[in-house]
DNA sequence: CTTTCGGCTGAGCAAATACTCATCAATCAG
DNA sequence: CTGATTGATGAGTATTTGCTCAGCCGAAAG
């Protein structure tokens, strides 16, 4: 649609016009010849499709504090710590924002590169803050397989999201995330269409997951790909959180049997050979965080204030 | 003092609240436990002291296409066109912006690079503009003098605004803009503190310089660096612009005698070796623009719409 | 100890902004 | 061709923001 990117062009104009040159809504009207409203809705609009990119630089002193503290306390390699908003129940508020900073970091390097990216709400939030750029350089490849249960495409599959915006190489996993046993995982895993992506997978540079919590809201059970008595019976083994569907128990162990034989998704690439980060907040899955921490399952963290102060306590 | 960085501290909270988390001053001055006007104070605080960096992620389609019928015809290796602010007079606005995002860039990059920098408003500005941080592998190199007629260190002079805030190793230049006579210029370029900067300025892989008018308000004869018979000599002569000092006729070719005997600056890196990009914008320099890219004194240029509109006509 | 001064604070108000709703135009299926 | 649907528009209005001004507090000077 010509109208559409005309339209963007427009609301990027006035958007311009407002944040950068500091006009106001009614000078923007008149400069571009619309109605006041319309120039309001084309910097509503201008912010909505994320072209409005709003940094605060300054490192918030206690933010910088705890994320030392987190480095130091568990040996990470990579902590960021956003402010919290009090108010907020969000899982994704802020940490989004600075995990799109981290991986547009990333992506932004000449020399190419394999990112390999989990899956989960948190983590396609912070793929909608990216900017559209090219880095053709660079592979991003998929770590769980993104068909659902029902055979329809897996809504929090990122690859597809990122692949929108950002043009780099993607190498999505054309499987389902759990496949029905164990036995089937192996043959899926050893598909050719399968093998290299898996082997991509286990050479990433840098990998960005989310974390899923074991509550009564988990998102395996929420988005259908285990049963609720699947749950009951992860959540009597001790399962805490779970990266790309393997899940773990308190110290960070992987739970053996039960859903973690048929996890159709690649093995979560070595810390001490890649860097491994996490983006996750939240209350629900501070359980979670702490072990995949204290298990070594990863050695970055992007999280938010309180958060970061409840790992520390 | 202690309470001036809390309250940037603050400020940066208050502005994150508002900006990233979307959150009214109303709300913000309730989790600041603060007043609605202070909460409004703080953001107000950040917005001036430059820690709200608001970027508009979409390659306006007309701006783009000027940019890249610039460079065709004038054979740039780069150029950025930013919107014009059609009611505005300023010869800073957006493009000082623009350039603050393209001197980061460079200065991002991991391997060591040598950048060297002019002077003027316009530089200023998007000096201005950067966010603080830390790249100690860069040197940062004046191209000129610091030093004004009056013997007071010259406003403009932007290597000293730059080590405020991005922690490179920076090279200023203890000259005065122009010497007395050519004799004493050789004999201040010969100095053993000054060698080694004038040899680091011709290596410089990247340069940034704004560009000088040659009307009334030129800027060289506006800061006291020549007197109003000499501008009347260059204008005689055909100056049409000026960059670092060194003047040029429309033809962009060096005036040769009356003050380009004297200019203290280092002679500007070559643009088949290095990146010389200019920063200027508005009507008034448009002649200087013009022949800088004709003489091929520079082969990068950041401008707005409509001086890039002009450019092409 | 008092005075002065600079900066901070809150109140009130004007301006700017965002939202809702009714209307209108264009597109598309039948 | 007609009716339905979608999306844009302008008016009116509520909310939010920014500015000015008078008062206040504490530090420095006398």
């Amino acid at each position: 649609m010509a109208s559409n990117g005309n339209r963007l062009d427009e609301a990027a104009r006035a958007a311009w016009l407002y944040y950068v040159a500091g006009n106001t809504q009614d000078q923007i009207a008149a400069k571009l010849g619309v109605s006041r409203q319309s120039a309001q809705r084309l910097v509503s609009l201008a912010v909505s499709e994320g072209l409005v990119n709003v940094r605060i630089d300054h490192p918030i002193a206690s933010c910088l504090d705890l994320a030392r503290r987190l480095k130091e306390r568990y040996s990470l390699s990579f902590c960021e710590v956003v402010p919290s908003d009090p108010a907020s129940e969000s899982t994704t508020l802020g940490v989004s924002q600075a995990a799109a900073v981290e991986i547009e970091r990333w992506l932004r390097k000449e020399e190419p590169i394999i990112m390999a990216l989990g899956t989960g709400r948190t983590l396609k939030a912070a793929i909608e803050q990216l900017p559209p750029f090219e880095c053709p350089q660079h592979k991003v490849v998929s770590l769980t397989g993104n068909i659902s249960p029902d055979g329809s495409a897996a809504y929090y599959n990122v690859v597809f999201t990122m692949a929108d915006t950002v043009k780099s190489r993607s190498f999505p996993m054309p499987l389902p995330v759990f496949a029905s046993s164990q036995t089937e995982r192996t043959m899926l895993h050893n598909q050719a269409m399968i093998r290299p992506t898996l082997e991509l997978a286990g050479k990433a540079d840098v990998t960005f997951v989310g974390i899923g919590d074991f509550g009564p809201q988990a998102p395996l059970l929420v988005d259908g790909f285990i049963s609720k008595e699947e749950l009951d019976e992860l959540q009597a083994a001790g399962a805490v959180g779970e990266i790309v569907g393997w899940t773990f128990d308190s110290e960070g162990r992987l739970i053996e049997g039960i859903t973690n034989d048929r996890v159709a998704s690649a093995p979560l690439p070595d810390p001490k050979t890649s860097s491994v980060i996490a983006i996750a907040m939240g209350q629900k899955k501070l359980p979670g965080i702490r072990a995949a921490i204290k298990g070594g399952l990863i050695n970055g963290l992007i999280t938010d204030e309180r958060t970061a102060d409840a790992l520390l306590n």
